[in-house]
RNA sequence: GGAGGCGUGGUGUAGUCGGCCUAACACGCAUGCCUGUCACGCAUGAGAUCACGGGUUCGAAUCCCGUCGCCUCCGCCA
């Protein structure tokens, strides 16, 4: 006698007088005193299971409670006019028992899984699989369980081998902080967890692999967000004998096919923007193409004024709000919001029928006004924000603002709006450890056209990295490597790190590259993070089965823990004492 | 490292400017009644260290100090 002949949502008219054996759990039981009424779910759907007082199996059903694990087998029957069911799939029928099974009691459960919506995250949590039994839940990994098989059907037919990439590395400087791992046999030393498969996929392509990729677990231990957790996954890729544009075609058909396969969604082609565009048009290095029109640069139309304030301002950056007439309270909050943000303040300029209103009136005339008006583009109904300042600073205040309106008064087109973001700078000024730094990773190869700054002007070099923004949040990041030593030992050099540090901890990298390395590239998707937005889900919770707190405890494991003396013995590590 | 919010039966909340709280309501749970429910209905009942520790007070869920936990954000996350 098999537990299971149909799933609960396969039941219908059509199965209408047969026999069939549903398995799942008891989501409901409505005892009407002579007719019991028994919601079985299983992960398909829900099935009502009826029986009469004179049914042999009715006192084993009138037992039944929450979550018991049954098998039900019994005839599918049409159920009475006007009680039908049009919320569930099988809401036509209903199942009279012959034979009822109760293979598994439960206790009564913290929570239903059917209300945990509304439940405290750390109970449900600590009760993690009553919480993944909700369909909410569930259909996440149902989706999550299609991408992948998407992604790995793709790969496939493009000819990458999915090849693994050891969990237990080296320490690697730059980047985020490691997870270490002691080694037992070598005492003192440790492993790291991977932040990312980088150096092993470099090395894969120097070894021929041409095209490689890994659903790769990858570890960071930095302070979390919703949309951050310690460990996560990574679709990692990395291809050889490829241009930047090959890369990045191939990269978008991929993306297409996912949505197709995941959510039947047909994307359109990505718009390509360079960094210092999206900077100087979003104020974002991830732009949110769903929030409306780019800023405007007045930098040109303030130079004319007597006004310091904005004449001798490196830069003017506007931001247009379509058909708003902000309150006074509203113009005072944005002025906060953008002094929060850094800027000095915030001029606003609100264009009516009947002319302009601006807390700037003192110093701007009303040609002033028109002016600035026109070339942004007002028209009578918008408020137009001005944003003074230096470089990136007025451009984001800017763009931070242009957010805030779309978020707050809903404003936010829907759809799925991708852009790849390119020609990133090769280095950023490290403020914490004054001196440069590298804005992607070492092994990012610089333009070709750029080189020459290295030495003269290095925060001016643009480098072959690229990301992939999805909504306004990084769903990918990139680049082509360097594959020549004397251009990686150059950046080596230009970061500071001596040549002893660099044989230290890179030493085997630069080695292999002196064997033949093939010009290559790749990128790495955040697969949580794509699973989420496709879900529609609020946090990276809701798409890893057992996912950590935001301090980075699992409450249903209680992990971390302390471990055995003996354990630490043999590792040859002493807990200092809390201070 | 910093900021904010939250913590009251199993779950969700009310009560929080000190007393009428011997802590209320809903869901859940138990028992009984009920033959067409699907958030079944009705009745009865059990169930609470008011996160923890300290303090103020005649009196603390309520005020003060500290600690812990959860959530969100900033820093951080090549």
């Amino acid at each position: 006698m098999s537990f299971r002949t149909v799933w609960a949502n396969q039941l219908d008219l059509s199965l209408a007088g047969s026999e069939v054996t549903i398995a799942g759990w008891v989501q409901r039981r409505r005892d009407h005193g002579g007719l019991i009424f028994v919601d079985i779910r299983d992960r398909s759907g829900i099935v009502q299971v009826v029986a009469e007082p004179q049914s042999a199996v009715f006192p084993l059903l009138d037992g039944l409670r929450a979550e018991y694990v049954v098998s039900i087998t019994g005839v599918v029957q049409k159920r009475p006019e006007g009680m039908v069911n049009r919320e569930i799939a099988s809401g036509d029928v209903e199942i009279v028992p012959t034979q009822v099974r109760v293979l598994s009691q439960s206790k009564t459960p913290p929570f239903m899984p059917q209300e945990a919506e509304s439940v405290d995250e750390l109970v449900r949590l600590k009760y993690r699989y009553v919480d993944l039994r909700r369909p909410s839940l569930f259909n996440n990994f149902r989706l999550r369980d299609k991408v992948l098989y998407s992604l790995r059907t793709f790969f496939h037919e493009q000819g990458f081998l999915e090849v693994e990439t050891p969990a237990l590395a080296r320490s690697t400087p730059e980047g985020a902080r490691d997870f270490l791992v002691p080694s037992r046999v070598q005492p003192g030393a440790f492993y790291a967890l991977p932040q990312s498969p980088q150096i092993f996929k470099q090395l894969l392509m120097v070894a021929g692999f041409e095209r490689y990729y890994q659903i790769a677990k990858v570890f960071r231990d930095e302070d979390l967000r919703a949309d951050r957790q310690p460990e996560f996954t990574q679709i990692d890729v990395e291809m050889s004998f490829l241009e930047r544009e090959d890369i990045l075609s191939l990269m978008e058909m991929m993306m297409k096919r996912v949505f197709a396969d995941g959510l039947g969604v047909m994307l359109e082609d990505f718009p390509r923007m360079s960094w210092e565009q999206a900077l100087r048009l979003y104020g974002s290095d991830k732009p949110d193409l769903r929030a409306g029109e780019p800023l405007v640069d007045l930098t040109e139309t303030a130079r004319q004024l007597d006004w310091d304030v904005l004449a001798k301002a490196p830069h003017v950056v506007g931001a247009v709000c379509r058909q708003y007439q902000p309150s006074r309270k509203q113009l005072d909050q944005w002025n906060q919001f953008a002094k929060d943000h850094g800027a000095s303040g915030l001029i606003w300029l609100i264009l009516n029928e009947d002319g302009i209103r601006t807390s700037a009136s003192k110093w701007l005339s009303p040609d002033d006004l028109s002016r600035f008006a026109d070339t942004a583009g007002m028209r009578p109904g918008d408020t137009l924000f001005l944003v003074a300042g230096a470089k990136p600073l007025a451009f984001v205040v800017a763009g931070q603002l242009r957010l805030e309106f779309a978020r707050q008064e809903n404003r936010m087109e829907s759809g799925w709006k991708f852009l790849w973001v390119t020609e990133f700078p090769l280095f950023e000024w490290s403020e914490d450890e004054n001196r440069l730094v590298s804005a992607h990773h070492p092994f990012t190869m610089p333009m070709a056209e750029d080189i020459h700054l290295l030495t003269t002007n290095p925060l001016a070099v643009r480098s072959e990295a690229y990301d992939v923004v999805l909504n306004g949040i990084e769903l990918a990041s990139g680049s082509l490597r360097i594959y020549q030593p004397e251009v990686q030992e150059k950046i080596f050099s230009v970061l500071g790190l001596s040549h002893e540090e660099i044989n230290e901890k890179f030493g085997f990298l630069i080695q292999a590259f002196q064997y033949g390395a093939p010009p290559h590239g790749g990128i790495a998707f955040g697969l949580d993070r794509l699973i989420m937005l496709m879900a529609g889900a609020k946090s990276l919770r809701d798409v890893i089965a057992f996912p950590k707190t935001a301090r980075g405890t699992d409450p249903l494991m209680e992990a971390p823990a302390p471990v055995d003396s003996r354990q630490l013995d043999e590792l040859g590590i002493q807990i200092k004492p809390q201070s």
